[in-house]
DNA sequence: GTGAAAGCGCTAACAA
DNA sequence: TTGTTAGCGCTTTCAC
């Protein structure tokens, strides 16, 4: 393998001997080069192997043609998502991609956002976690735009791509009202982020405005760090993203709830945890008891019963978000405001939450 | 937000008057610095939020510290953690992280190495797309140590961190012998790759050794491309991660194959949907017809019934390729001969293949 | 213990 | 059209 040194401008310049300006600006398509020169250049480029080398080109021009991003799980399936859209689409528009696992540790976001900062990148996407946002403040103050992603961080008053989770709720409730449900319960992690708290808006506000009751505990709290029936533990690594959580909570559930009860899930793992709790209990899930995800992930258009779901724009958000970013990346001065911008999410109507027994059929679609 | 410039190790210099390079010695706990002096440095460039530039950094020192991961499609949840593992240990020592997408482009990937060369990345971690290693030889050749990760690629002689997918794949064909099955089919994504392969080979010999007849036509290959129940499209980003596939051959594996039949998957997507095709037929998995999956992603051990599968090894496939390539990152010249490292999976026994009784009544209702 | 000088590989004035 | 000079922010000889 031989690890030689990597060719630079001025060996071309040496064997071309001209200079190494000529070189850069040949390399450059610049004019102020003879198409004769640049030729020789691109050719003698071409020989040797040349690749130019982005951290002295970056040092020099203090843009880093990358951008970070910041994110909490790649094991969420949204996320995942998330990190295709973004990677393609920064890619698109010439950027790369440095990426940061936090685990939904405020310490790891913390050193992460230091390490942005080192790199000196152009741009940071952030799924952030709560509380702290000193370092937020700093890469900012640093000239560095940050544009946080389907979490809103009130601390912080920056660019936000997300869903509109309020709305997401509010279909998913009023899917299973319709449907002739009056005993509702919403299933969400313990986390204090705004998505979850958006659902519980959601949730409440349609049924009080439905009229139907909705004691406290009709929201319940999963703790992420459970997980039951799958034997071995998922591993120290990016763990708590699986079902067992909300398996845990199903029994009581299954108890509490009523038939015709409908059991709305903050996300399509939650759902299927609820799945195998209410079944090993004898409720079949779609005619006993209904249940509603939140995700759309892979997996639920093919269970048993196939899941109702919202489905969440997650290449949308990832695109938007590069976007919203580029924008202020380039606008050089941090002019504007913050700018919010929720998508919409869709409810995906399968066979969970049981079938409508009113045929009314409002709107477009 | 006054996107005022960073300060510089000039900065503290000047406003201590000092000089650059006592500076840069103070901060970098080297001797030859008196103790106030650097006590005087740390505080000015506390005071100042000092923020070391590792792009310069990096060029003088000819090493960026930072690691490239070149990966297929983030969606498939066995990547994903390996994403998360990398990132993890990479941290652990001192690398940050710079991710590629591919999504099994070969033109991506090639793209992908250029802008790693250019970047100066120390080491890269693939997992190869099928079909040219040109790039890679680049790469090397530039004295960037490449580690494979659980696909081989026979054009490339380097390191491979990988599955021992030819023992999984003997494990659960020696279940399903063992549960009494003598029909197996094995249902294989259409893609070049050595997991495949190495499945398709593991399954096959283990028939063979057990004088169970494997006609051609027993391994199903899969269009990565279909996705029919879900309804809409899965959107152009990061697409084919889906049960779909396996779905539109399950219609055809359902009429064929007999009472008693396994049907071994390559991944826990393709079991699902299989799932799927067999209830719609009629055939209640785990009872008439078994299926074994491949991955133990986090749905699986919550279907109904509960997917008997090869779990693979994620976080420690992570883990070793961080670790393998950093050594080779280390030991500056390129010694030594490929090492190839198969992790073993392990089949987790639940209840989607049997053992199943023997084909005799009929089922169904 | 500290400073001056050189240089990593590149781009951007400014001259010639 | 081309070359010279300077400098991005840092580390590293090598004097003092």
């Amino acid at each position: 393998m031989t690890a030689r040194r990597r060719p630079t401008l001025r060996d071309i310049a040496a064997s071309l001997d001209v200079s190494v300006n000529t070189v850069s600006r040949a390399l450059a398509d610049k004019d102020a080069v003879s198409p004769e020169t640049r030729e020789r250049v691109k050719e003698e480029a071409e020989r040797l192997g040349y690749v130019p080398n982005s951290l002295a080109r970056s040092l020099v021009l203090r843009n880093a043609m990358t951008l970070g991003l910041v994110i909490t799980n790649p094991s969420n399936p949204f996320y995942a998502r998330l990190i295709s859209a973004i990677e393609e689409r920064g890619r698109e528009r010439g950027y790369s991609l440095m990426l940061m696992v936090t685990e939904d540790s405020a310490d790891n976001e913390r050193r992460a956002a230091e390490e942005l900062m080192r790199w000196g990148v152009d741009g940071v996407l952030a799924i952030p976690v709560q509380h702290g946002a000193e370092h937020w403040h700093r890469l900012r103050k640093s000239g560095t735009p940050v544009v946080l992603l389907n979490r809103h961080l009130p601390e912080l008053d920056a660019d936000v791509v997300g869903v509109d989770y309020y709305a997401g709720a509010r279909a998913a409730t009023e899917h299973a009202l319709d449907g002739g449900a009056r005993e509702l319960y919403l299933v969400e992690e313990d986390l204090d982020i705004s998505p979850v708290s958006e659902r519980i808006r959601g949730f409440r506000e349609t049924l009080a405005a439905r009229g139907v009751a909705a004691p406290d505990d009709a929201v319940v709290r999963v703790d992420p760090g459970a997980a039951p029936v799958a034997g071995p533990a998922p591993g120290p690594v990016s763990g708590p993203f699986d079902p067992g959580a909300a398996y845990a909570v199903g029994a009581g559930l299954a108890r509490r709830a009523g038939r015709g009860a409908v059991v709305l899930a903050g996300n399509d793992y939650h759902a299927l945890g609820l799945y195998r709790a209410f079944s090993e209990r004898g409720l079949r899930v779609g005619t006993d008891i209904g249940v509603v995800g939140h995700g759309d992930h892979p997996f639920s258009a093919y269970l048993d019963p196939a899941l109702t779901t919202v489905r969440l724009p997650a290449p949308d958000v990832g695109r938007a978000g590069v976007d919203r970013l580029l924008e202020r990346v380039q606008s050089a001065a941090d002019d504007a405001d913050p700018i919010r911008t929720l998508l919409a999410p869709e409810l995906v109507v399968r066979a969970s939450a049981g079938p409508l027994p009113h045929p009314s059929r409002r709107g477009g679609r």
